[in-house]
DNA sequence: GTCTATAATTTGATAGAC
DNA sequence: GTCTATCAAATTATAGAC
């Protein structure tokens, strides 16, 4: 196979995997590299092997995510009405807490933006505004809006659903999610 | 003067000032006992005295910022017409942003509460409770709506406005909650 | 109430063998 | 790539003098 990886794929991701799951738990001053080493069954000092610093795995781990995030966004302008694409967006979400049962990453290192290293700050920033560019894009396409109150309209969608998901979380329930997710999200729509 | 107090108001509530402060801009486990010592002037044992462990500052922090809200929110049923309990809670939270330049402590608790000690994620999740209570009430009261109508928009509500602090603070502007504010959620009235 | 001193543990990271 | 060994610094917390 034609390769230019420097390390192992497999272990590399299974780092971030570890990596992601604990900054969604817990945030990103809550685990060490040895927990990371731990979750994936070998010690510290190969973890940095993969990674030089702790700091290069959550830029790596917000990278990865946001990627992710955007690929199953797909295009915003693909929608036939408004609604489909909110509904689209929602969904994006929900499987977010549904199949991994835990936040946005992003809103978790956003809520503690100010004690993060620099890069890693930098990257939830993009991901966000990357987000928002998206929804207010979905909303001026299909919902044939004015790009202000389409910006508008998405800033209230992104806070909204970032807010759920954390208050599920602490509320120890989904149904706080599916209480704004059913219903009172479509007044966004007027 | 009359005194059941332990030890010196002044210099234990300056710590939890301090905590308050640090864990507002940057999580619970991005600060430690010692950068609370430096911010009030004096050492690290000092702050043990007043409180024995860093968990218990945390919740102290926690009950001292619930009771200010609520105290702050007043009597949910005393207002004439949903859009005045709307505003008056908005504005709640506008303050918090506007006058300390921070997110809502128990947003930023509630991010990383996987990774918390138990005392604090628990005050944590008494915190959204008794404010989906208060919006609750505030809603039927005042907005003629049925309990679960008014606990599903008062959920919305406090969804949006957490993650908008968050967001507002992520992308280094207040504009960002004004776009929520302003507008949108009154659509959460119908 | 605050200090110095210190204990016990954890943390991010490196050196060098295999 | 992974290990053992180790480091320097930081962290929570305690003991005991003033």
């Amino acid at each position: 196979m034609p390769k230019s990886e420097v390390s192992s794929p497999s272990k590399r991701d299974e780092i971030l995997d570890a990596a992601e799951r604990m900054i969604r738990m817990g945030g990103y001053n809550g685990f060490s590299t040895r927990d990371i080493a731990a979750a994936v069954g070998i010690k510290a000092a190969s973890v940095h092997y993969h990674f030089p610093t702790k700091a290069g795995i959550g830029a790596a781990v917000i990278e990865r995510y946001t990627q992710r995030f955007l690929e199953e966004l797909g295009d915003p302008t693909n929608f036939k009405g408004a609604k489909k694409a909110i509904a689209h967006y929602v969904g994006a979400f929900r499987r977010a807490l549904a199949r991994d049962g835990k936040v946005c990453l992003c809103g978790v290192l956003g809520a503690e933006i100010g004690g993060l290293p620099a890069d890693v700050g930098a990257g939830t920033q993009i991901f966000f505004e990357k987000n928002l560019e998206w929804l207010k894009n979905a909303l001026a396409a299909s919902g044939g809006l004015s790009e202000a109150k389409a910006l508008s309209r998405a800033t209230l969608m992104l806070a909204a659903l970032e807010g759920a998901l954390i208050l599920s979380k602490s509320l120890g329930n989904d149904v706080v999610f599916e209480r704004i997710s059913e219903g009172p999200l479509k007044m966004v729509l007027d």
